[in-house]
DNA sequence: AATCAATGCAACCGCCCACTT
DNA sequence: TAAGTGGGCGGTTGCATTGAT
C-alpha cells in the first residue's frame, strides 16, 4: 500500500513486499529459524537486506500475530504503560501478545494520544518523568525492562490458555534462537552448515531443483545436514556454558 | 465529480548495545 | 582494549485511503 518498489545501490529490493517475497521468507523461517538475519535473505532466496526482512517477519509475517481492532482493555494498557514508562513500544509489546511495537506505536500516535490528553493522562510526560524522581528507569533500563518481560510471562492466565495463546508462547522460542547475542556459536556453526549445504546444491544442482529445494517440506533428508545438526546438538548440549543453546536445539527434535 | 486535507500504517533510517575476535 | 558485527529499538517518512468541502 505504501512504498513504491525500488532498488538501492547494492540492488537490494525496498518498498512493499510481494506475496511471493512474503511466502518465500515465512517458508524460510518456519524451516529454519532466524539465525542470521543479514545472511538469511541470501538463504531464502530474496534481494533484501536483512533488517528489511527481520522487520517484516516481526510486523507481519509471523503466525501468531493479532490484526484488526484494538480492544479497550488493549487500548487502556497501552496509555497506562506510556504514562508510566513513555515511549518504550518494545516493552508495551511484550504486554500485549500478538502486538508489535510497530503495530503498539502506529496506533498510539494515530489513535491513542489524542485520547490520552483528552483524558489529561499526559500530565507526566517523558522529560518530567526525571524531575520527578523516577528516573531509576533509564539507570536501570535493561533491568526494568527484563522486570516487565517476567511480569508479561505471569501475566498469561492458565485458565485462558488456548491453543493459539500457547503458540504465542511457544513462538518467542524462534525469536530466541537468533536474538540472544550469546548465540554466537551456535550461529556460526548454523551457518557453516548452511553455506554447505547451499553451496553443495549450487554446484550441483540446476535452478529448478533448487527451486525445488526451498519449496518442498524440511524433512532433513540431506544425511550430512542431519549428521552435522545431530553433532552440533551434541557438542553444544556438552558445554553447560551454551545450555540454553541446547534447551533450544530442541527445535531440531521439532523436525525429526 | 473533483479537489484537498487528514489519517493510517508499512517500511526505512540511524543509533545504541551486547558480543566476538 | 579496540574494532567489527549483528540485532533491536524508537523516530520518521511517504504513499494509499478516507473524509470533508
Amino acid at each position: 500500500m505504501v512504498r513504491t518498489p525500488c532498488s538501492n545501490k547494492n540492488g537490494m529490493k525496498k518498498g512493499l513486499w510481494s506475496g511471493e517475497e512474503d511466502n518465500k521468507l515465512k517458508d524460510y523461517i518456519l524451516r529454519y529459524g532466524h539465525w542470521n538475519w543479514r545472511k538469511l535473505p541470501k538463504y531464502a532466496g530474496l534481494s533484501r537486506c536483512g533488517k528489511s526482512c527481520r522487520l517484516r517477519w516481526m510486523n507481519y509475517l509471523q503466525p501468531n500475530l493479532k490484526k484488526g481492532d484494538y480492544s479497550e482493555e488493549e487500548e487502556n494498557i497501552i496509555i497506562k504503560l506510556h504514562h508510566e514508562r513513555g515511549n518504550k513500544w518494545s516493552a508495551m509489546a511484550a504486554k500485549l501478545p500478538g502486538r508489535t511495537d510497530n503495530d503498539i506505536k502506529n496506533h498510539w500516535h494515530t489513535h491513542l494520544k489524542k485520547r490520552a490528553k483528552q483524558n489529561g493522562k499526559l500530565e507526566v510526560t517523558n522529560e518530567n518523568f526525571q524531575s520527578i524522581g523516577t528516573c531509576q528507569f533509564e539507570d536501570s533500563r535493561k533491568r526494568d525492562d527484563q522486570e516487565w518481560a517476567l511480569d508479561s510471562v505471569v501475566a498469561i492466565d492458565p485458565s485462558q490458555q488456548t491453543s493459539e495463546t500457547s503458540l504465542l508462547q511457544a513462538e518467542p522460542f524462534f525469536g530466541e534462537f537468533s536474538s540472544s547475542r550469546s548465540d554466537y556459536a551456535l550461529n556460526s556453526a548454523m551457518e557453516r552448515i548452511m553455506d554447505d549445504s547451499f553451496t553443495s546444491l549450487s554446484e550441483t544442482h540446476h535452478a529448478d531443483t533448487i527451486e525445488t529445494f526451498w519449496n518442498q517440506p524440511f524433512l532433513l533428508e540431506n544425511e550430512t545436514t542431519t549428521n552435522d545438526v545431530q553433532a552440533l546438538h551434541s557438542e553444544l548440549l556438552s558445554q553447560n556454558s551454551l545450555i540454553s543453546c541446547g534447551e533450544r536445539l530442541s527445535m531440531y527434535d521439532y523436525y525429526y
